[in-house]
DNA sequence: CGTTGGCGTGAAAGCGGTTTCTCGGGCAGC
DNA sequence: GCTGCCCGAGAAACCGCTTTCACGCCAACG
């Protein structure tokens, strides 16, 4: 007596998979059409109680759950939002798709992410293809050029942009004051006695390290005093390891490194040469990911709340998704964390050769 | 002319936001039948060239693609699968998702992350919810009871499992053999003459804590001779902080960590207790996160590649979706690291008191 | 020269929900 | 007792796309 067979035909080739039930079904089986089910799923029945009672246990008998692709077809949503990341390997955006998506998942929103492998062009692509599939987006193109990203914003709303803030756009963002945290690391060490850094740069064409330089040449000009010299490293601990001779050779006493995977490649690179960190050079990192407080010596960096802005990122987004106007954008700036990796500088002595 | 003005009415809040085109609209405009725009965009398309090109020159003019929403709900497929973990800030998901996510893209696919926040009951709930919206599951679920997991599946299905291998189940899966990888570190240390351990548990519950038990007591009705103390500590660094004293106190000359967090958590307690890493105590770590080969002293640790790992599920899961066999199950085997953190133990001496 | 066959295209029926609109029935008011 | 109104629930349109099926046209064949 079941007339299912007709099904949806080549669906049936794996037998386990059960073929869930449709509206109509369970409309059938509480002999009501699927418009009142439709209510009484969505708490939009006012009517006879027995009535709605029949159509949950129906519900309940037949396992049915709605289609939540056909219901956001319908509906116009997806009670989904994507995270757009350079790269989703590195710490920091882990942090912040770890506030995000718990503070999504709290109003019942789901969130996927996009890896544009820091791709420039790839980050254009993604950011709308991605945006299709659901309501909003959380974007961090750091790469993008702002001309690019202003002709994009019409298709991507409801967005909210990382480290793109300003009045620049038309759109709410969160930042993070690189450039002020790393001119809080300047003068701490500038503090302790340092006059001359070494910077070691992160990817050059990003926007955060561009940050960094820009606030460097602040504290350079502010102070008048010190020789900051910047060599290139990269983001990741490999990075920094491999600029352990350059930055001996430059004979700085201090170096600022682009981020804590950085500083800690380049520590271990100098302790393996018999260079003392503090006592021979002082390194502080960026970021303050959960580790290196646990390091030794101790890193000296700035911390980031990265997880709270991921949390703020969501309310924005959703007070955006709701027609709401989102509260007002947020700078979230770096606490210096002054640690064991920095001291001050040697005596001066002059070593011939 | 524009009779749009009655379209989705309560959409038009915001000016900004351009209404995407449809399909029918781009069908108008080539003089062709919807039918036929749908052929062309999927190069399904065979008969006069002219037509193909006014479709196309018209899709082009609208800016049209396709929603993707309405083709999965005509297609029965999303290009979507999800990627359940107890908890997304954990480094060792990262580094699977950032496989996973990576390989899926190759493939055209999306990875939407769920978040089960280390709780069993919405471990399930969570899973099932996602499968819905979605084509496939890549599910860690290490709290879920045998038969819980055993009664979802039918439902989950495709899913391939995380560390629930073996024939338990009848889904693929990929795992990884801590228990080997423990013991690789166990023995790696008993030939520096170590005999007593301790092991710093992670979570209770948890099945990879559990294998590592599991693994030790192997190693110890094996060789005979050693004695190894459990301390519960956690998952994270500051649970291997806080061990530091009931370390020290345990006399023992070796410590393995649950994992490399706690490893250098631990590590740092024991730095700023005076007691030095390797000379006094050895500490082992486990999972080889990148950051730990330039901690000082360098940790000793087994390396588990948790992104080939993301990949391998991927394409498991690839082919379950597209109705074939997967590749038979894999175990990864943990390497050996042995870096600075493990040597000889200490000579000899009884301390009193 | 009539029929068959194939080809190019459109009409329409889904996919699985939501929502507007309509309709029938019961009750209150006059 | 009849009209009007309101209420409960169903019919049907719609969301945007895919795909089957049918149709009309033209060529080729008997």
């Amino acid at each position: 007596m079941t007339d299912d067979s007709w099904g949806p035909g080549p669906q049936t080739r794996r037998a386990a998979k059960p073929r869930a039930s449709t509206i109509a079904e369970v409309a059938r089986r509480a002999r009501v059409s699927p418009a009142t089910v439709s209510r009484v799923m969505n708490g939009r029945f006012v009517g006879d109680p027995e009535v709605a009672e029949r159509v949950r246990r129906a519900a309940a008998e037949l396992n049915y759950s709605p289609s939540p692709l056909a219901r956001s077809l319908a509906l116009g949503e997806t009670r989904t939002i994507a995270f757009v990341v350079p790269d989703i390997g590195n710490p920091t955006f882990q942090a912040m798709l770890s506030g995000l998506s718990k503070s999504a998942a709290a109003d019942g929103y789901r969130v996927l992410v996009a890896d544009s492998t820091e791709d420039p062009e790839e980050e254009a692509v993604l950011a709308v293809e991605t945006r299709r599939a659901c309501d909003g987006l959380v974007l961090c193109a750091p790469r993008m050029s702002d001309e690019r990203l202003h002709a994009l914003l019409p298709v991507l709303r409801p967005v909210l942009l990382i480290n793109r803030g300003g009045a620049r756009f038309d759109a709410p963002s969160l930042s993070v004051d690189y450039g002020l945290g790393i001119q809080h690391l300047a003068d701490h060490l500038y503090g302790l006695g340092h006059r001359h850094f070494v910077y070691l740069e992160g990817p050059a064409p990003s926007s955060s390290n561009q940050a960094r330089v820009e606030g460097l040449s602040a504290f350079a000009s502010r102070t008048g005093d010190v020789q900051i010299d910047r060599i290139p490293a990269g983001s990741a601990s490999a990075d920094g390891y491999r600029s352990g001779e350059a930055v001996r050779a430059s004979g700085a006493t201090a170096v600022l490194a682009y981020n804590d995977l950085v500083a800690v490649g380049l520590m271990s690179a100098l302790a393996e040469m018999g260079v003392d960190v503090p006592r021979d050079i002082a390194v502080a990192g960026f970021d303050d990911i959960p580790l290196v407080r646990y390091v030794t010596p101790r890193l000296t960096t700035v911390s980031v709340p990265y997880e709270p802005l991921g949390t703020e990122a969501w309310k924005r987004l959703h007070a955006l998704i709701k027609g709401e106007t989102p509260s007002h954008d947020l700078v979230f700036q770096p606490r210096l964390q002054p640690r064991d990796s920095t001291a001050a500088p040697p005596v001066r002595v002059t070593i011939e050769d």
